[in-house]
DNA sequence: GTCCAGGTTA
DNA sequence: TAACCTGGAC
């Protein structure tokens, strides 16, 4: 028996052993199959597994998720980031008709649908012998066959989709090629992690070549990554603009930054729709995303003279209890969580009195996203950075002047 | 606090 | 090759 089908045999008989229940295990309907694999290219399963049953109940199938509006998709899957998979995958539904293709080939046609996603719903949903190489299935073969190439760059990702094939080729013939797969999916995301591999209970151990070499912690070799701090700064002034319990929100442009999702307007958007502007922010926060840091300021506004503007798809007011049921990003929940904390229209705006301490309420950090810093002086940034904890910590001060 | 993971598209 | 988001790990 050759060292692949070795490999392979012991990959199923491994997954076999410790595959848990999920949802979208529990079926082959490769439209289910293919939301579960976009979601959880950018998420972990723990949370993939509420948006699936959302996603699911509200689209059950390719045609009615094709015949929704891109809002609602966008509403479905806001707080799971990286927003262009989802208008990919609306856009899929729209062109695959009843039913999706049949091969990986033929898959790989279709918008959202990349080389990783054709291989998955191929094998798993059809059984098809098509290999695939995600980030755990490199970091697993990297090492079992001792692949010294930088894992993202063309010449290693070429050994590895050629490596992922010969153990497709080599699985005992009775064998499931989805099981395959996502064994090696779950042995790099359980057994075989970026940093302290257990080996000691990988069922790969005897046939691993960094193993035998002593080489488990170099590899897979990584590129380089950009230092948060060299990434160019973003700032955005978002302006809240309230009626009684409403709120003024506009939909970004469908392409690009958090494309199609709602926002507060942006102040150049607020001048142009007549409104009047404090001078004095009420809250700062900051993200880090993939390329940039981006430090987002809000103001209140006052008065909306007109209900359009070019920069925006379209201009609405909804009750600021709704907005999440909206599609918005994680950061304009982040202002909204901080408001429902200490409302800053409750603070008597005129008048120049004495300043107030606000407090945030301890439920603040069930909404933690460590990547995010808060500031808590009012004047830029710049002049005073003092890190929080969390996109919902955010803390403001009238400042008395 | 900082770092890191993660596929597809243009 | 760069753009694209979030939250869990350390």
């Amino acid at each position: 028996m050759d060292r692949s089908r070795e490999i392979a045999d012991a990959i199923v008989t491994h997954y076999q052993s410790v595959k848990r229940d999920l949802p979208w295990r529990r079926t082959r309907d490769p439209y289910a199959i293919w939301v579960s694999e976009i979601m959880l290219q950018q998420t972990r399963v723990a949370t993939v597994i509420p948006y699936w049953e959302r996603w699911m109940a509200k689209f059950p199938t390719v045609a009615t998720l094709a015949a929704a509006p891109l809002d609602d998709v966008l509403a479905v899957w806001a707080g799971l980031g990286y927003y262009s998979r989802a208008r990919n995958l609306h856009a899929g539904a729209k062109v695959v008709g009843d039913a999706l293709p049949r091969t990986a080939s033929e898959l790989r046609g279709v918008p959202g649908i990349g080389p990783y996603t054709a291989g998955a719903i191929a094998s798993i949903a059809y059984g098809e012998r098509a290999p695939l190489v995600d980030g755990n299935v490199s970091r697993v073969l990297a090492r079992v066959f001792a692949i010294e190439d930088d894992v993202k760059s063309t010449k290693g990702t070429k050994a590895l989709w050629i490596r992922a094939g010969a153990l497709m080729t080599a699985l005992a013939p009775a064998a499931e090629p989805g099981e395959l797969n996502q064994g090696l999916m779950e042995l790099g995301a359980t057994i075989c992690t970026p940093t302290s591999p257990r080996c000691l209970v990988c069922p790969l151990a005897a046939l691993c070549a960094a193993k035998r070499l002593g080489r488990q912690d170099e590899l897979p070799v990584m590129p380089a990554r950009k230092k948060q701090e060299d990434l160019p700064l973003l700032a955005r002034t978002h302006v809240w603009i309230q009626f009684d319990d409403e709120i003024v929100v506009g939909r970004r442009p469908a392409e690009g930054l958090f494309g199609g999702l709602w926002e507060l307007p942006d102040l150049d958007a607020a001048k142009r729709l007549g409104v009047t502007i404090d001078r004095e922010p009420v809250a700062f926060l900051s993200q880090i995303l993939t390329h940039r840091r981006l430090d987002v300021t809000v103001v209140r506004g006052r008065g909306l003279a007109r209900d359009a503007d070019p920069g925006y798809e379209a201009i609405r007011r909804i009750r600021i209890a709704d907005v999440e049921t909206l599609g918005v990003a994680a950061v304009t929940v982040a202002i909204l969580r901080k408001y429902q904390d200490s409302p800053w229209t409750s603070i008597p705006r005129p008048s120049l009195s004495s300043p107030r301490a606000t407090r945030r309420s301890s439920k603040a950090s069930a909404f933690s996203a460590s990547t995010s810093k808060t500031t808590t002086s009012p004047t830029r940034p710049r002049a005073r950075r003092k890190a929080s904890t969390s996109l919902s910590t955010i803390k403001h001060r009238p400042r008395p002047r």
